[in-house]
RNA sequence: GGUCCCUUCGUCUAGCGGUCUAGGACGUCGCCCUUUCACGGCGAAAACACGGGUUCGAGUCCCGUAGGGAUCACCA
């Protein structure tokens, strides 16, 4: 089995593309088949080399491999001109000398008259009645009678009426070929047995039936997938969510989260809500890709990555935030301060759901933190409290062994000394040392700070 | 407008004629835990678009209506 992504290099791999893209990987890794990747650049003026290493860079963070070179659509034109031809020899495409004015006069009429153009201005024309000096399209001769059926492996059984059908420019006047030219000739060249994309292209692929038939090829078997709509079930705009993955991976999204958010939406297994990739390897199958589009969720990719972000490593964690956190507090971390920040990173991955969150976090490990208070954190520094805390710190100076079980004894003994209850010490203390961000426990957290750091804090906000 | 596709809680979905007083997840709300923030635990509200059929029986099959989407380029 082969599958392919051909995405058209017009602009960043958005998340529709993503989630294709995803689909024909874990179809064919499900098979064991083959997954190429080909980038549709037939339009020489909108591609760019830029999108091109966008859409690269994308995959390759989602890691999702494909087999093989990429090819470039546009290397083979020379091939799809020849197929052209093969299809005028077999009188199953024609040229055609409709100008540009003459077609949108057809195609008011048709429209007029409720009925779709069909492009066939020049299809029973004597090719002797050429005018001078027009370069011909050449013009794929579409059957008139009768219908086709595709069997979409998604979407069921498509009927299709035969004069629905246009007569599709398969090569243009300057000789090079169209899309539905160039699709057709790669697919069947290329092997792919399996067409998975957009619910865009279930149209299309009438029209490519009749020329992979015209050529007397297999015809591959299609799936087209809904597409992805915004939160408004409207269709997805870079208000929404469609942003380039590189935007996701910005906004400190893991690939994996992404993968399970976008393997999910718009495909199932029973219940199952983490699915890890091995899992949705051996899981994958396209009966079970719904068939209605699917709105685009940030809560619910957020819970995900949150899932995923807590069952990372703490070094690898670490790793990803490195270049967050140095950039947050202006400088790259010491040595001691890394030391601090991976013992506490496991509490910390609880409470972020997004990197950016999580390197916040982190800074708080990192001498002369917390810059900027919280208002709830300042509203717990009153006079009254900053006195207790002052004293506080005297009894901590005195703690011998900076340990955990030590810290909570002197805290106890001092909030029973004061007769105030541990809460009304603690939290206090919290507001003074982290600023009021999540920390995880925060006797842990004043023992992964030592005690040189913990008093700084403490003197710095009851001065 | 023509053609094609779609329609279960706010959202993603399970469901493939009886086990559905419709299940899970995210979100929301409440309670509990508690040393703060979180996490966690427990619980609640929340859906078969509508109307006709078919059938002993329909969320599940058929038709229609409504709503949504896609597409109608010498773009892909």
């Amino acid at each position: 089995m082969v599958t392919r992504f051909a995405p058209s290099p017009t602009g960043f791999l958005h998340i529709g593309g993503a989630r294709t893209a995803l689909y024909n990987w874990l179809f064919a890794r499900h098979h064991g088949g083959t997954f190429r990747l080909r980038i549709e650049d037939t339009d020489r003026a909108r591609s760019t080399d830029a999108a091109i290493e966008a859409i690269l860079t994308g995959l390759k963070w989602l890691e999702l491999d494909w087999d093989g070179d990429a090819v470039s659509q546009f290397a083979s034109s020379p091939r799809h001109r020849e197929v052209a031809e093969e299809l005028l020899a077999r009188g199953r495409a024609y040229r055609c000398y409709a100008s540009a004015e003459e077609n949108a006069a057809a195609r008011e009429a048709a429209r007029a008259k409720g009925e779709n153009f069909r492009g066939d201005l020049w299809r029973d024309r004597d090719p002797a009645e050429a005018p001078e000096g027009v370069a011909p399209v050449i013009r794929l001769k579409m059957p008139r009678d009768g219908e086709t059926v595709i069997n979409d492996l998604v979407q069921g059984p498509v009927t299709v009426q035969h004069k629905e059908l246009d007569d599709m420019i398969l090569l243009r006047s300057d000789g090079t070929p169209t899309y539905m030219m160039a699709v057709v000739v790669d697919d069947h060249d290329m092997g792919i047995t399996h067409v998975i994309r957009g619910d865009d292209h279930l149209n299309n692929a009438f029209r490519q039936y009749q020329l992979f038939k015209a050529m007397d090829w297999e015809i591959p078997e299609f799936a087209h997938i809904p597409l992805i709509h915004g939160p408004d079930g409207k269709k997805l705009s870079k208000r929404h969510g469609a942003l380039g993955v590189e935007a996701y991976e910005e906004m400190g999204f893991l690939p994996e989260a992404m993968r399970n958010y976008l393997l999910r939406l718009g495909w199932s297994h029973g219940d199952e809500e983490i699915i890890p990739t091995d899992k949705a390897i051996e899981w994958f199958n396209l009966e079970s890709v719904g068939r209605g589009p699917a709105r685009f969720d940030f809560d619910k990719l957020d819970s995900l990555n949150a899932h995923y972000m807590r069952a990372k490593p703490a070094n690898a964690l670490y790793g990803l935030v490195k270049g967050l956190l140095a950039a947050r507090i202006g400088r790259a971390p010491a040595a001691d301060e890394e030391a601090r920040i991976l013992k506490a990173m496991p509490s910390l991955a609880e409470r972020a759901k997004r990197l950016p969150e999580l390197a916040e976090y982190a800074s708080l490990f990192c001498n002369g933190e917390p810059q900027k208070p919280s208002e709830s954190a300042l509203a717990q520094l009153t006079d009254e409290n900053k006195a207790m805390l002052a004293e506080l710190s005297k009894s901590l100076k005195s703690v011998e062994n900076w340990s955990h079980d030590l810290i909570k004894e002197a805290v106890s003994v001092f909030a029973v000394a004061k007769e105030l209850k541990l809460g009304k010490v603690m939290q206090p203390v919290r507001a003074a040392v982290t600023g009021g961000l999540p920390s995880g426990d925060l006797v842990d957290t004043l023992e992964i700070l030592g005690r040189e750091e913990t008093l700084a804090r403490l003197e710095r906000s009851t001065a």
